[in-house]
DNA sequence: CAGACTAACCTACACCTGCAAGAAAACCGA
DNA sequence: TCGGTTTTCTTGCAGGTGTAGGTTAGTCTG
C-alpha cells in the first residue's frame, strides 16, 4: 500500500538526491523538525526563513540550498504524515465481510490522525495556510482514489465518457475530504473523530454506491 | 488612515464600506482593477504590493491604507465575481417542472463564469494562489448550501444526525466543488462546461438524492 | 589516508514588507 | 466659497526575501 515517501519525497530545487550524505540528512530533517514545532506554535504565515533557519541552528543560506521557501518545506516535511493520512482512507475492500465497518474504521483512523496533529495542518490547511501544500494534499488524495477505483473497476459503472482521462469524481471527492477536514479542524475538533466518521461514511457510500440502505 | 467611518460607526468594514467619498472609490476600484489585471498574466505569488500600486498609478502606503495585503485585495475584489459564481450553483428549485433541467443548467453557468475568468481563478486557486481566498469561497459556498437546503429542508430527508449543528455535508459540497473547480482550471479547462456540468451533476444528485426526471 | 567532491557557511546586494509620522491634496456639507 | 474632515502622498525605518560569488569544512571513495 505504501509508497516509500520518505522525509525528502518531494525533489527541492537542485538535483534530487535522496543522499546518502550525512549532512544534507541532517539539515533537512532539522530543519523539517523546526518547521513543525514552529508551525504548532504559531501561523504558517507569521513563519519566516529565518525563523526555521535559526531554530534548526543551520545558516539561513544553507535553507536556500534546499527550499526554495517556507511552503515548499513544509510540502516536503509533511509528506510522510501526509501519506500515512492518506492510507487511512477507506478503500473498497473487494472482499471484505463487512465493508461498511471497514470504511468507517478507516475514516476514523483519518479523524484521527487528523486531530493528532490539530495544530498543524489547521496551519496549513486554514486561511492562513499553504494554498501549495492544500494542493498537494488534494492532488495526492484524487490519485489515491484514482488508483483505488481502477484496481476495483470490474464492479463499478463507467461513469465518465470513455475518452476522458479527466477524472472528476476523484477530484470532487478529494476536494470534499479536505473540505470536511479542514472545517472540522477550524471548529476545533467539536466531534470525535469516530462521530466525523459516522458523518462522513454516508455521503462517500452515496457516492460510491456503496449499500447503505438508502439509495435503489 | 481611519478605522471608524464617521457616519456609520456600526458599519464593520472599512475597506469593504462602498464610501462616498470619490477618492476612496477611485483607489480601490485602480487597485482591483490592477491585481486583477496582473494575476492575469502571472502568478499570484509573484505579484508585490508595490507592483499593484504602481499598475494602479496609486501610492503603496495608499495601498496599505486600505488592505493589509495582497491576499486581502485579492479577497476583496473578486468579491463581486465570486458571488455572482455562488449563485450560479444550483439550488433545488421547490416548483420546477424539470429540476434535473434547471441544476445542470446552473451547473454550466457555474462553469462558463470559471472559464470567463479562467486566468484569474486559476492563479487564485491554484498551488501558487492565495489560500486565504481559496478559504473565503469555500465558507461562502457552504453558506450557500445550508442556506438552499434549510429553505427546502421539509421535503429532503435529513442524512445528518439532528443534534449535529456543524454540517458536515455543506462543507463537503463545498470543498468537492472546489476540488472540481481548481482540477479543471489546472487541466486548462479541456472540457467545455456543459460536459463538466454533465459529468458533476450525477455526483450532486447522489449526494442530495434528487432523482433524474422522476418529480413532475 | 589523501584527494576530490560538495554541502554548509559567509557576505553582499537589490528588492519587498509592513508600519508610522506628518505634509499636501481632495472631498463634502453648509 | 469656505472650513473642517478625510484621504493620499512623502519620507523613513527595521526587518525579511531571494540570489550570487566565494570560502570553509565535512563526507565519500579509491
Amino acid at each position: 500500500m505504501s509508497i516509500k515517501g520518505k522525509l525528502t519525497d518531494v525533489a527541492p530545487k537542485d538535483s534530487n538526491t535522496p543522499t546518502g550524505d550525512r549532512r544534507v540528512r541532517r539539515t533537512q530533517t532539522a530543519l523539517a523538525r523546526a518547521l513543525i514545532q514552529l508551525v504548532e506554535e504559531r501561523d504558517l504565515s507569521r513563519i519566516s526563513v529565518s525563523d526555521v533557519a535559526d531554530r534548526a541552528e543551520v545558516s539561513r543560506s544553507a535553507f536556500y540550498d534546499h527550499y526554495r521557501d517556507v511552503h515548499e518545506l513544509a510540502e516536503a516535511a509533511c509528506t510522510a504524515m501526509i501519506d500515512a493520512l492518506i492510507e487511512s482512507l477507506p478503500v473498497p475492500a473487494p472482499d471484505s465481510a463487512d465493508p461498511v465497518q471497514d470504511a468507517t474504521h478507516s475514516l476514523t483512523a483519518f479523524f484521527a490522525s487528523l486531530a493528532e496533529h490539530a495544530g498543524l495542518y489547521r496551519s496549513l490547511l486554514g486561511p492562513q495556510g499553504s494554498a501549495r501544500v492544500t494542493d498537494h494534499i488534494r492532488r495526492r488524495i484524487a490519485a489515491a482514489i484514482h488508483r483505488a477505483r481502477e484496481a476495483t473497476a470490474d464492479h463499478l459503472p463507467e461513469r465518465a465518457p470513455s475518452g476522458s482521462p479527466h477524472d472528476v469524481s476523484a477530484a470532487f471527492t478529494a476536494g470534499a475530504m479536505i473540505g470536511v477536514a479542514t472545517d472540522w479542524l477550524q471548529r476545533g475538533c467539536p466531534h470525535p473523530p469516530a462521530e466525523m466518521a459516522a458523518l462522513t461514511w454516508p455521503l462517500l457510500s452515496a457516492l460510491y454506491g456503496v449499500e447503505a440502505g438508502t439509495r435503489p
